[in-house]
DNA sequence: CACGAAGCGGAGAAGCTACCTCCGCTGCGG
DNA sequence: CCGCAGCGGAGGTAGCTTCTCCGCTTCGTG
């Protein structure tokens, strides 16, 4: 009532309020679950509602997807600012890969809109800078302190965390865990100079050409499906 | 002429012959390239022909993939076998993995073929069906020879290959190859009992369980898209 | 060379699917 | 109790894919 002011929109009735609630709940849903190439005549019918409905709430596709994942990306970045402030620099680079990896495999739909730039091109390009130099300083921390292996490139973090994703995916029917396994054995051979230790054999990619590769794949709507 | 008994079918002309050829070409790029959803459509243009000479030659797409990459399905079996005989039982299993993830890195349409059942289910399923026991047998072998990490499983290695394939496909405009760090890094991480090693926290997928995926995903159409 | 048959191209039919709009009806709440 | 916010979902529009058909071209044999 007293809102007064009414700061600019007046709320909405009880019942479209609940509406839209059951509409985010229901996108999450479907857009983890199938991807961002879902329809929203899909999130309507599971939510339960007309597609008019979805429509009415949010203006296209895109605004309803960057609404729902908003905080996961911010997320991201937060978390890989707290590994920099972590004390162990092992322990730090193993968390954030970890925490991006379980990311990457717990929605399908997030995985998209973070590595293909075909929604949100811009909050997630913001993320992405935001987070290059953090990931890039977890990275040299642990190799100045010896622990990690000196091959290792910050723009393997995300390419790593991606193809676990593709993994979870693949076996999200059966075992949604199974990415687990290959992380640990990726992990297991990031430490440094262990005997029978094999180099790297090609070069990382670059930071451009992370954002090339991820705009290549953007451009024909691929995400989709 | 003199083929006598004329064994079925009477050679085409010899600019149709070419034109299927083409076509092969052609379809071997497209299908490699940009997956299994490319349509015939684009085959055709991209042979420099008509869509009619297309589906004049191969009545529909599947036989046209069928066709494409049969020999490269029966390579991977022939290549498990021959991995078996070698001497050292861990050379063996690492350059199998080599070789099922450099098949899967290779093509997009392939990588789709053989982990999605969208098209050639039966001559894949075949293919899978040989494949379990030798690659099993590789896994045992070398688990027995104390040289691999007793938690690895032979289901492991089909959906590392595919994780990888992932990599590859993501960063196949800038660095086809960024995925041989991946495999690198896993193979590191699969040798038995070193210090620090973690046990992998999630069982693997059960024979059934990789049934279950792929044919989840071919269900819908994925592939393509 | 001439001619019949094999082959060709590509417009377009047929069938989907996805996104979004519109309008007559419903039911909330002042 | 009544007015208006809100609702449902049929259907318009657009795009895309698979495959067919038929008038024209080219091969190669007699």
């Amino acid at each position: 009532m007293t809102t007064g002011g009414c700061g600019g929109e007046r709320p909405l009735r009880r019942d479209a309020e609940r509406n839209r609630q059951r509409i985010l709940l229901a996108a999450a849903e479907v857009f983890t679950q199938r991807g961002l190439d879902a329809t929203l005549d899909d999130v309507a019918r599971q939510a339960g509602v007309g597609v008019g409905t979805v429509y009415r709430r949010f203006p296209d596709k895109e605004s309803l997807v960057a609404e729902l994942f908003a905080d996961r990306i911010d997320a991201m970045v937060a978390v890989a600012e707290q590994a920099l402030a972590a004390p162990d620099p092992w322990q730090a680079l193993v968390s954030y890969l970890e925490y991006a990896a379980e990311t990457m495999a717990s929605s399908i739909g997030l995985r998209q809109l973070m590595m293909f730039a075909t929604y949100g091109r811009d909050r997630v390009a913001y993320a992405r800078e935001q987070m290059r130099p953090v990931v890039t300083k977890l990275v040299e921390r642990a190799q100045e302190a010896g622990v990690l292996r000196e091959d290792f490139s910050a723009t393997d973090v995300p390419l790593i965390a991606y193809m676990l994703g593709a993994a979870a995916e693949y076996a999200s029917y059966v075992e949604p865990e199974v990415w687990r396994r290959y992380l640990t054995l990726i992990i297991d051979g990031l430490r440094p100079s262990r005997d029978g230790v094999s180099e790297l054999p090609v070069p990382a990619l670059t930071p451009q050409e992370m954002e090339q590769s991820m705009r290549a794949h953007g451009q024909r709507g691929q995400a989709r499906r």
